[in-house]
DNA sequence: TATTGTTATACTCTATAACTATA
DNA sequence: TATAGTTATAGAGTATAACAATA
């Protein structure tokens, strides 16, 4: 499940980094799935609402927000929908675009899935002295605007081009 | 492609941890898969390489290590022999059981993957100041034994029990 | 009966392709 | 021509099931 690529903690004394944060990241996104999953949310859902809830958002705009393809966007917003969350509306501006309007009920949800969310991450930097936290805070926001700002242009992509004449 | 969860960057001034987290684990794992590919290893591939050289190991043994299913053990043990660098051998004790031996070449490349390893992890952590670093890491090390250590029990599994009948 | 390793396959996830309607 | 949204589906990844050999 996990890659679990460097999990040599037994034998190398060198820091792995590699399996610190896909460990970390992997319990806390299972954590969160869970504590959300109890209001009847997915992470995506949550993450749209709040983000629709902002100002008058289209699906392709959310998506980039979300870092989610369009397609992905689409059954989030039916699900979200489904649930009676957040409805479609035309744009007025633009014919081919739908504004994601949250509902009243969609947005009584969405702050309490915001507290969740919240208390979710609480509960995680509980095992940090008050000290260490904030440059561990720090620290996380330096990386994710260094060095690993980017993904690497995939060599070999994740995903081949699908052959002619399939 | 990446969660997105609570990407709320632009709005919420509270840190967002699984931001953090997905966004850095996702990155550090693309740049670790491009720079393994050059010398043609996965990061399973290479996990499993210097696990089995450390002892004589079955293949059960190294995807609990890996914490990899036994049937994702088969196909990167059979990716390792194709390449020559490791054999399946029966075990002296247990007839079922296989052990994973690494070639000579094997070896060459399990101390090439290593070093490349260690490269790209300091390459990640150089966005770091020497003193945060330290903190950060220990940070990390906290996080991963503390609340984060387990995931929770999936309320929902993941993979649906297949339906009697089919 | 339980376990190691294997094969085959089913399930989930997500992106690609192709399409409609607009711009 | 390009873009927003939709549908259908392909591809990758990985777990489940069933099995053979052995414990």
């Amino acid at each position: 499940m996990l890659a679990g690529m460097t999990a040599m903690a037994p034998t190398r004394t060198e820091p792995d980094l590699s399996f610190l944060l896909d460990r970390t990241s992997h319990v806390l996104r299972t954590r969160m799935a869970a504590a959300l999953a109890e209001i009847g949310l997915t992470a995506r859902m949550h993450c749209v609402l709040v983000h629709a809830l902002e100002e008058e958002r289209t699906q392709i705009q959310l998506a980039e927000i979300g870092d989610m393809d369009k397609t992905t966007m689409v059954v989030t917003v039916d699900a979200l929908e489904e649930a009676g969350l957040a409805e479609r509306r035309p744009s007025s501006t633009d014919r081919r675009a739908r504004i994601i309007a949250v509902t009243e009920e969609g947005a009584r949800v969405a702050a309490r899935s915001q507290q969740i969310v919240d208390q979710v991450h609480e509960e995680a930097l509980a095992a940090l002295p008050a000290n260490e936290r904030a440059v561990f805070l720090r620290a996380m926001n330096r990386l994710v605007t260094g060095h690993l700002a980017e993904p690497v242009e995939h060599a070999q992509p994740v995903r081949r081009a699908r052959q002619r004449g399939n």
